[in-house]
DNA sequence: TTTAATGCCTACTAATATACTCGGAATTAC
DNA sequence: GTAATTCCGAGTATATTAGTAGGCATTAAA
């Protein structure tokens, strides 16, 4: 039960946009280069997180993005599930409701998928892009971010 | 994120052989047809299952297989890990070895992974066979079990 | 001793998702 | 005007998933 590289890709770089948070925007290049990812690639998630509202962007010569809210306003939930859709461990817990299958409200397997979705679910959304920067921050006290490549 | 079907269906079968423990074997195709999963395919994860020592069969005419402990002895963790491979979000924290990445010590989202790894574990590992037989029993006391198809 | 019921094993396959790559148009700071 | 950038649609190689197919091996029961 993996993520894909989406979830992964999206997160260093909403990470990248947080500890950047308040100097401008960081071009798509920038972000790659820092992040190791490709640029054509990481261009398609940060595209599905402008238009979930995550990102803003500037057009043209120095343009590029920067995080929508501040850090704190922003958890890893939210990144996660516009890029990779419902943290579910399979379909029939993505929603609460018991039409999904004819056996949905006595099946003894649905009640072992919530209570993995619910735990996955409360440990996402209680973190924060700040918490994210906090704890590099507290590992890093000497370095400044420069060194972190 | 999702469980491929091998979990779902996996699971599936070792509850229908665990609310059937200590009545003899039960054979594929019985599983299958209770629990609504291809004979053949099940095979398949059934196989890895016996290779991993959770289930014994017996072969011939009347053969089947049967749980080689009792439901309270096999979580819920053990049988998704032997189907799935080890449950964690991405491949960096599959175990604690810092080697996987040259960041790993101060990679600030793969402290995130740890936490999603550590909590659907803790999930897993802390729900038996017989938890989910109980659970299914105190939601039907008044059926007997040929009414679960 | 035959036969039917069963498990065991290897190989094949269609469909889908993943993780990209590619090329170019539109926009904007300098 | 030009270079730097975002925006957009299309194409693609590879791997995984969720099976299917067919036959051999074993054993209980008739």
């Amino acid at each position: 039960m993996r993520l894909s590289t989406k979830g992964q890709y999206g997160l260093r770089a909403m990470f990248e946009l947080a500890i950047n948070y308040g100097e401008g925007p960081l071009s798509l290049k920038t972000i790659a280069d820092r992040q190791y990812i490709s640029e054509h690639y990481l261009e398609q998630l940060i595209a599905t997180m402008r238009k979930a509202g995550l990102v803003s962007s500037t057009r043209g010569a120095q343009g590029g993005y920067v995080l929508s809210r501040s850090p704190e306003e922003i958890t890893v939930g939210q990144v996660i599930r516009v890029l990779e859709g419902p943290l579910a461990p399979v379909e029939c817990v993505i929603d609460d409701e018991e039409s999904v299958c004819d056996r949905s409200g006595y099946c003894p397997t649905r009640i072992v998928w919530k209570k993995i979705r619910d735990s996955i679910n409360q440990v996402v959304d209680s973190i924060t892009l700040q918490d994210m920067v906090d704890d590099y921050r507290k590992m890093h006290p000497d370095e400044s971010y420069m060194f972190y490549i």
